[in-house]
RNA sequence: GACCCCAUCGUCUAGUCAGGUCUAGGACACCUGGUUUUCAUCCAGGCAACAGGGGUUCGAAUCCCCUUGGGGUCGCCA
């Protein structure tokens, strides 16, 4: 039976490049009726956290992406194989490093780092390649027992044989090793932890891994691990590197990358103060902005840094699973982006969803150049999806988002009042976000609003005979009679548009939008109307009425 | 620097393995026009690519070589 895995060490988030690189693991495994096991790579005790771990659990699951055998979490994991937390199978790791150095093919080495290091820069200053000296291997037999048993640091090194290696690779095709490119690599740390290449090889072959399928950062690697299986006495699993997946600029994603644009921009240019976006907010809050600029350790969370790239009109690179699950996104569209990236079903289906995925996926469809991630495709994807949801399917996923991201929306609205909130938002929404965004106004109290003299609202307010303030006036006192109904708002503002703006709806709706959202920026009027209810309608017009002698003298400065 | 990988519209890609059906198809982005009470949609149309050079062949996007460009690896990280 077909087995593969995914193998991630748990630092950090899960990365887009690594959820592909599950996604087609899975992907794979579900098409072959095999077992798809997720096992966690926790051998750098200093960087790996248990929560880093759950993390990408919680991440794979929000994907849709389950697995066989692995960590017990949600309905997925379990298994004879486990356990799936390398830093629980010292043991065996133990047992079979003895093998190796029984049989003369590890040898225990006890150069320092810091000696280690100084031998890589001398090779570097001389332009050379560094290779290991084998230095340990020379030792006389009586000085390296002494050392160790005056229990002398040292690490295990695999003593690399001759010859070239043949790598043969599912995406590939065939890769040769040069003889002479590999030293002898570490197996297992002074700490007693066994490296990645000899836990990964162990793993791989106790838990019956079949497909092994990474990314390409790995082919140099995999030389390393087609020796060590030989040495061991495994047999060699099928391999398929994957490209890797770029930012839009062309450099490699790292975890960093979001951070360290938006800042070089910002010292590039000289900037102080948060950039005010198109519609003369500031990009970001200025508490926000103020804790990022004196602190390098604090990143600025995806709302905010999306929002100040699009003021500082830049790209911003790589992202996280988790980032576009918070702004937003149906993990059902990310999952079908991301199968894009390097893979396709050979026509010109683009939109599809997991169970098309995993009855048409398969190796030899998987392309071998590098791919950027495009995020603009990503949300036009996103908002295709949204369209198609059922208006209660809407809801539950709107009304899920804010439970998780934005409760303040659950907490000001009753359940009638939210769900005609997301019934006018879902068809304007290219995110779960959009209309959260976009319907700030819907939640903040009335004596909050303001109105901004941009040229829009000038022009709606000010302009024509009568003007907007004019038959916000009227308006006003005709709306405190009729019926709060959709069909009875409408009957009122098309009467006033009808009598005294030439039928021209809009006359009357831009004004009216102004009132009672601050902006130009809204739902279906009938619609928002409704969400606000009767009295904060007038509650705004009244307000906003107020405020026109202040807001004409400043337009006319 | 050494070794390895990659190369079709701005981007993701189909076509490459089995050379002709490719005056290279689709999607996103972009541009133009239209619909719309705002925003977002939606509709119609348009722009746009086989990196360069050599070879093999009746015929090359497809096979071979070189160049160029991009990327990866060179850790007691994974």
């Amino acid at each position: 039976m077909l087995r593969t895995r995914f193998a991630p060490s748990p630092t950090g988030h899960l990365h887009v490049g690594g959820a592909r690189t599950a996604l087609f693991c899975w992907a794979l495994a579900r098409h072959s009726q095999g077992r798809f096991l997720l096992r966690i790579e926790d051998t750098d005790r200093k960087r790996s956290s248990e929560s880093a771990g759950l993390g990408f659990c919680a991440d794979l699951e929000w994907l849709g992406i389950d697995w066989d055998e692995g960590p017990e979490h949600g309905g997925s994991g379990g298994g004879e194989t486990g356990p799936y937390w390398q830093s629980q199978r010292l043991e065996l790791y133990g047992d079979h490093l003895s093998k190796l150095v029984e049989a003369g093919l590890a040898y225990p080495a006890f150069e320092t780092p810091d000696e280690l290091q100084s031998q890589r820069a001398k090779a570097r200053a001389e332009k050379t390649a560094y290779r290991y000296d084998r230095a340990a291997l020379n030792l006389d037999p009586k000085t390296v027992a002494a050392w160790i048993e005056e229990g002398r640091e040292h690490v295990l090194r695999f003593k690399v044989p001759s010859g070239e290696i043949r790598i043969k690779d599912e995406v590939l095709g065939e890769v040769v090793v040069p003889n002479g490119e590999l030293e002898d690599f570490v197996i297992r740390k002074a700490d007693g932890y066994p490296t990645y290449h000899f836990a990964v090889v162990v793993d791989d072959a106790l838990m019956g891994v079949t497909h092994v399928v990474r990314g390409q950062e790995h082919l140099n690697n995999t030389a390393k691990h087609l020796l060590l299986q030989e040495a061991l006495g495994f047999e060699h699993p099928v391999y398929a590197h994957l490209s890797l997946i770029f930012n839009p600029d062309g450099s490699k994603m790292s975890k960093r990358d979001k951070d360290k644009a938006l800042r070089s921009v910002v010292k590039e240019r000289g900037i102080d103060t948060p950039p005010v976006d198109a519609s003369g907010q500031p990009a970001v809050d200025p508490d926000q902005w103020d804790r990022w600029r004196s602190s390098k350790d604090h990143q600025l969370d995806l709302v905010d840094a999306t929002s100040l790239a699009e003021a500082l009109e830049i790209e911003l690179p790589e992202i996280d699973v988790d980032d576009f699950r918070r702004a937003g996104y149906l993990p059902g569209v990310l999952v079908n982006y991301l199968a894009l990236l390097g893979w396709s079903p050979g026509d010109d289906k683009e939109q599809f969803d997991r169970d098309f995925l995993c009855s048409h996926f398969s190796l030899d469809r998987v392309i071998k150049s590098p791919a950027k991630f495009d995020r603009a495709k990503l949300l036009a994807f996103n908002l295709d999806a949204m369209q198609e949801l059922t208006p209660d399917e809407f809801h539950d996923l709107l009304a899920d988002y804010c439970r998780a991201e934005h409760p303040e929306f659950l907490e000001h609205m009753d359940a009638s009042t939210f769900r005609l909130f997301a019934a006018a938002n879902q068809e304007r929404s290219k995110t779960l976000l959009d209309p959260l965004q976009s319907g700030r106004f819907f939640i903040d109290p009335c004596e909050q609003l303001s109105w901004e003299p941009t040229k829009p609202v000038r022009k709606a307010l000010l302009n024509g005979e009568p003007c907007g303030y004019d038959l916000l006036a009227e308006l006003a006192t005709r709306l405190e009679q009729v019926q709060w109904t959709s069909e009875a708002l409408e009957a009122v503002v098309t009467g006033l548009a009808g009598e005294r703006a030439g039928d021209k709806i809009g006359k009357v709706a831009q004004p009216l939008r102004i009132a009672v959202s601050g902006g130009t920026i809204s739902p279906p009027i009938y619609d928002t109307l409704l969400i606000l209810g009767r009295d904060r309608t007038l509650r705004r017009i009244a307000l906003c009425l107020e405020a026109r002698a202040a807001l004409t003298a400043e337009a006319a400065s």
